[in-house]
DNA sequence: CTGAAAGCGCTAACAT
DNA sequence: ATGTTAGCGCTTTCAG
């Protein structure tokens, strides 16, 4: 009774190798195994012997053709080395283990098309739950896909959810999990408005994607309740790159614009905005005030301290999970906004 | 001919929907699918439409429970937001999506139980490959667990890569991709000794890894070559976070054990130094050098910018996958050690 | 409490 | 080139 030889010539034990071992039926075994079912304690002391005996690990795939449940939760990301993706991954991967999931990640880097093709391989995964974070892709063309794609899931018994990205119309099928992307841009720019700063540049949008959208919206709605016009011109699009914050910054400090504060859509902008200003010996923040946004580690680091939008990542994912695990019981929404909320560092001060 | 209803009461097409609608034999589908038998044009041209038509995706189980292949990729590390990790698992993720493989992601938080859980758990998916990334256990009892999975994955036709971590012995069935970690902590402190630093503190030592012990035996090593005695108190244990680099240094400080430079066992760590240092008054370089360990983004952003040692991240995730999976080709080795080399930046002078 | 029987969706011989 | 026949390893009725 030693183990069968598989097609490709691997051994690997199996439950029938357990219950000819244990001396008992194949059905027994697995009841052992899943333990919700009574088996006679001296059955199930046999069925553990032979278990441990032979070192038996069930085939997840024979179990998740056989019974409906598949145990995954699937999570797609631009680019896990970004600390925003990473934080917010760990919040997925911590809830997917508390929920009893394992996780499978795949990063797309930005790209629409390997978004979608990212999403059909999930589906064929049967993942409990596919998670789609950061900014989507605003083309219609792929929202459509998009919206498809939801109900493919949603008819297979799995959930697509959107994780810091807008929701795709009100009759999808999906779990979205947003932060108040444009509230916090508000805030920080009423932060500096407030203290008179007004010409204040936006560095960062990058057409078609939501994200940056929504922050120069919060930008925007926070000069006009201030009664403030703000310069179109001091808005600047660009990737969210450190590379382009210093770039825009050297421009701007070359076409000497006035401008006292700089708002970075993104941590990782501001450090290269921050490096642009050492580099052309303007003092932060008492020449110049910069802030940013998501609050990722990094900005504790840079000198000064950022001042900065705080994001809930953890949050975020825990959320997300949790959210579309649960969706069939009462009391469980399935469109949360969580809150934003500005991080006073020593990057801001008054204009001069 | 409308798609079954699954025992969980969720409708699914399944591929005997695709061959009905076609008109042709399940068996023909699949093939039309796996695209490596011959199929006519005409037929093809059915079953794609028929697929189409329903919108029709493989079942991930099914197949790899009938075929042999998995075509995943397990991948488990400490921590996926530590700069350092994220790194591996982009070059991992990357190389595995060339392979045509997805990727699972587990993390352990440095805890040795639970990763022998995970890998555990990863022996259930029948992942063609799991990656250990990090630095192990040093404990004899979960090395000796360890070995026993490299057997066990190696029985199942599957393949433990350490990476990043030692080898477990010499007849383990493993792949180990390590980088010169003892070489790099060598040649940075050597640079520190050849500008003439005698007194330099190492922080970080955490007890029972090897990542930090082998760092320490390179700054042992190059002050030998050097001819010069180490201070033993100056070599300080604790953890690999920032706090503990702050703590440390305020302690050295406080001391005034005349140390004229800093090798800190990992950037993060470094970080928190000049942290201190900048608090205390220190002036970096002038008054106290500082070296750091990893050469992740952050560095560039610390003020100075850090002189460190480069771990070639990206490439020891490719490589650990590349191997694995290709480790019964000729002329593919099974162990290798990617270089590591110091990385020259603003926080290193010679003494005062 | 336990076993026998059926089937999840797919692929891989074996026929034709 | 296509269809037929067997499973892959497991769970889940249904009997007893």
């Amino acid at each position: 009774m030693a183990q069968r030889v598989a097609r490709n010539g691997r051994k690997r034990t199996t439950i029938t190798d357990v219950a000819e071992r244990a001396g008992v039926s194949v059905p027994t075994v697995s009841r052992v195994v899943a333990g919700n079912y009574p088996v006679a304690a001296a059955t199930r002391a046999k069925v553990m012997r032979a278990i441990r005996e032979l070192d038996y690990v069930a085939n997840a795939h024979a179990r998740a053709l056989a019974g409906a449940t598949t145990k995954t939760v699937a999570f797609v990301v631009h680019d896990i080395t970004a600390p925003f993706f990473a934080h917010i991954a760990q919040g997925v991967e911590e809830q997917a283990r508390t929920e009893g999931r394992t996780c499978l990640v795949c990063t797309t880097q930005g790209d629409p098309a390997r978004e979608l093709a990212v999403v059909e391989q999930m589906r064929e995964q049967h993942a409990d739950a596919v998670i789609l974070v950061g900014g989507g892709s605003e083309l219609e063309e792929n929202r459509q896909r998009m919206i498809h794609f939801a109900h493919a899931l949603d008819e297979a018994g799995s959930r697509l959810v959107l994780c810091g990205r807008p929701a795709l119309g009100a009759n999808v099928p999906a779990t979205v999990v947003e932060y108040d992307n444009e509230g916090g841009a508000f805030a920080i720019t009423s932060h500096l408005l407030s203290l008179g700063h007004r010409r204040i540049a936006f560095l960062g949008l990058e057409e078609g994607f939501t994200t940056s959208v929504e922050r120069l919206h919060g930008y925007q709605r926070a000069h006009e309740t201030f009664r403030v016009d703000p310069d179109p011109t001091l808005v600047r699009a660009g990737s969210f790159f450190r590379s382009f914050g210093y770039e825009a910054t050297r421009e701007l400090l070359a076409e000497q614009r006035d401008v006292t504060a700089i708002f970075a859509a993104t941590d990782i902008v501001a450090a290269g905005v921050l490096h642009a200003l050492r580099d052309g010996g303007v003092q932060v923040p008492a020449d110049m005030s910069v802030v940013g946004y998501d609050d990722i580690p990094l900005t504790m680091e840079l000198t000064p301290p950022l001042t900065t939008v705080h994001i809930p990542h953890d949050e975020l994912g825990r959320t997300a999970v949790r959210m579309a695990l649960h969706r069939h019981e009462e009391a469980v929404p399935q469109h949360v906004v969580l809150g934003t909320h500005t991080v006073v560092r020593d990057s801001v001060a008054p204009p001069r």
